[in-house]
DNA sequence: GCTATTATTTCGACTACCGAACTTTACACT
DNA sequence: AGTGTAAAGTTCGGTAGTCGAAATAATAGC
């Protein structure tokens, strides 16, 4: 009964959580000048740099030609370059250039940050509970993601 | 140092849980025959039915215009109708068909029984901890948010 | 009853996306 | 070496979703 009141409260939270993590990111791109997706496909570059314009399509779950223009536009905005792989000259290296870096650290360094100190009144213990629960938030939703999958679609 | 690997790990998992919700509303909406804005609409307007065209337009935050053509595309899904609002004949009053209403059954019943099943495992100490750490994650997502706002915008 | 305001829709332009066709480069096989 | 095939990106044409602004309809104030 009342573990049904705090299951509830837990699900309207992940809500909220989800709804704030979104705020941000558009917060973030708005400062960047760059659109959503653009901003994700920044963020898969500098997460591994450099990156080939065919590993960058399926980092995004983009088209090719969606990905073209993504990097042409970051190009423009000056957060990455393109050179020729001399290795294999079909491929499109794209890398982070230190502007992208620099509103990286600028973006994300605070919020690190913030996330220590936020955590340190957690004990071990309680942070173990944590870790524990956003895996297992993560297992089940992926689970009923599967779930979904697996029906017949409707439309 | 070992609670600077936890909150690595932490940091780390959130944004996998992220990345499991954003699949999960994709699965959705492809199941649904719907695009994610339409998909948002439609869980804002059941989680407030009936709705007026307006108040969607403040909640999903999109343009009178967009909301129009969103609401058009829900109707001609089938998951909402439209009527004019008899005491304020100006208000479109939006409203969750059945239809809508055993779809969200469908995609959101399970997770949340697996979701009250998943937390059975925790006692009422850990699911406050847990509580506590979303509420705690969400306050300091919002700071953050707020801080990049408070910058001036490059691009 | 006019006038201003509110609520929604329509219209035109723009952005981002996809699939398909195309260009360039690499590789395999003879 | 020479030709055919595959791979990696880019370009092109069409489509979907969005916005701002103008248009339409209904209410409220004076």
């Amino acid at each position: 009964m009342s573990k049904d009141i705090d299951v509830s409260g837990i699900a309207v939270r992940m809500r909220m959580l989800q709804q704030s993590f979104d705020a941000f990111d558009e917060a973030a791109a708005t400062l960047l000048g760059l659109n959503r997706t653009d901003l994700r496909c920044l963020d898969l570059i500098l997460a591994d740099d450099p990156m080939s314009a065919g590993e960058l399509t399926t980092a995004a779950k983009l088209s090719p030609a969606a990905t073209t223009t993504a990097i042409d536009r970051l190009e423009r905005a000056g957060f990455v370059t393109r050179n020729r792989d001399a290795a294999n000259r079909r491929r499109v290296l794209v890398a982070a250039t230190e502007a992208a870096r620099a509103a990286e650290r600028e973006v994300y360094g605070p919020v690190g940050e913030a996330g220590i100190m936020a955590l340190r009144r957690y004990g071990e213990d309680q942070l173990a509970v944590i870790l524990d629960f956003l895996e297992t938030a993560r297992r089940v939703q992926e689970e009923q993601t599967a779930r979904l999958k697996g029906l017949p679609v409707r439309g």
